[in-house]
DNA sequence: CGCTGTCGTTGACCTGGATCAAATAACGAC
DNA sequence: GTCGTTATTTGATCCAGGTCAACGACAGCG
């Protein structure tokens, strides 16, 4: 813990030097357009875990990146359902469903202490005029949130447990490999009730899926951490019991 | 349908003159910048019955408005599941989820002779770097797109059978509202296994419900017709028996 | 240290909706 | 019209996973 937060205070404060540029909103501009950029960034501010950085129905002020530590987004309906829509890590970025209506159509909140970029809408759009390539990133970025809120879509909808908790693991894991770490241990920081609310099933569930897939060999879990032991047997039960529809 | 047919050969044929022009691209844009638009689009390209306006994998050329009829995306993924991730109505964009690597995340198929706009990416991102308001109302789109992902999401995430019909008949209810129209009678146009796959649910159970709620005098069924009769009852059923995540 | 609250695991049971099956209804081709 | 095909409804069973309940493992705290 002491020494990560050590490492994070070397990690240099702006976009041009930070390890996620290529993931992140700079991705593609050139390091003049990166240094406009980071002028109006606030990089590195501290949340503690639980902590809301942005609350639904709240005026669009600020989108965020994460820059280190994790964050899940909730939405409740008029009924009080709570929904998690998401998990996010460093990288990504937080709020680009509010351009609707210039209001936040969800909840983010910190599933540990986190460090976030805080990038206020106003003057990110004065920047995007100016910079084309700004814009296409930006776009880029909302297009990816697009489909891979349909590739959920498609594990929640067709999948069972077993393959629902597998395809998690597995996104998680390649999501590591993105920022450039080893596949594997994936660290659950979310708790069990929040895996299961965002996989749509109970957190009994989960459990006994979790435990059924160490017992075969398939992971092994050490307080928050999952080892993949057997990634392929892992990929083989991600489509394994999924639905297909008739015809 | 053939007084359908000549009504549309009355439409205008500019989006300057069109009818969805508050629901599409033009919102929002100064008479001159609408005129700038519409040189670029070719409006009123028909389509028939279950033909495909892109596929998945496509590079992405063109995306779409619907002007009339009405359409739906399909994503696969690589065991072969079908996913329906939506059902998509005049006024709608298609191929949004695109930008991210310039190719179609998804399928679009007709669901019945259908007439669309056709607006070529190129020359639109070259219109978008011109005109911001453009660019505004391009990000308000997939914004909500977004956000209308993440609704269906809760929906599908937290609900039973009978509340995923009711919402999904109040949603299709609404949406005509917002293109001017009575909110019923709502017209399916998808057959019964296609709203099943929509909604994550057997066909065998889309039918039941339905019948139920004929039953129970909520709304009456004719042909592809579904009449509202009860709006207040739907909307009751349509949070009932709803999950709610303990603590 | 024991107490208390939170979180996770495990077991026993039950039900909503999936699955299997068969009858009807609607549609299109000729 | 008739026939063949496809879509939809209805009925009868079954099971994955939800529900209820008990227990174990920690963590923080006085």
């Amino acid at each position: 813990m002491v020494a990560t937060s050590l490492q994070l205070e070397q990690l240099a404060e702006t976009c041009s030097h930070c390890s996620l540029r290529y993931l992140c909103l700079p991705y593609g501009l050139s390091h003049e357009d990166i240094l406009e950029l980071e002028r109006l960034v606030s990089t590195g501010v501290p949340i503690g875990a639980s902590d809301e950085l942005f609350v639904q129905g709240d005026p669009l002020e600020d989108i965020y990146a994460i820059r280190d530590g994790s964050m899940k987004t909730v939405v409740v309906d008029e009924d009080g359902l709570e929904q998690i829509l998401g998990f996010y890590y460093p990288g990504d970025l937080l709020g680009l469903d509010g351009f609707a209506d210039q209001k936040h159509h969800c909840t983010a909140v910190a599933l540990e202490p986190t460090h976030v970029c805080r990038i206020p809408v106003a003057r990110l759009d004065r920047l995007v005029d100016k910079l084309p390539s700004l814009r296409h990133q930006l776009m880029r970025l909302m297009s990816q949130a697009l489909s891979d809120e349909e590739k959920l879509l498609l594990t929640l909808g067709r999948k069972n447990s077993m393959g629902r908790i597998c395809s998690l693991l597995l996104t998680l894991s390649r999501r590591r490999e993105m920022r450039g770490l080893e596949p594997s241990p994936v660290s659950l920081s979310m708790k069990r009730l929040e895996l299961a609310n965002f996989l749509s099933m109970r957190l009994e569930t989960v459990s006994r899926v979790l435990t059924r897939l160490q017992r075969d060999g398939v992971i092994r879990i050490r307080h928050n951490d999952v080892d993949i032991v057997d990634p392929e047997a892992l990929r083989a039960r991600s489509s394994q019991g999924a639905w297909v529809a008739d015809q």
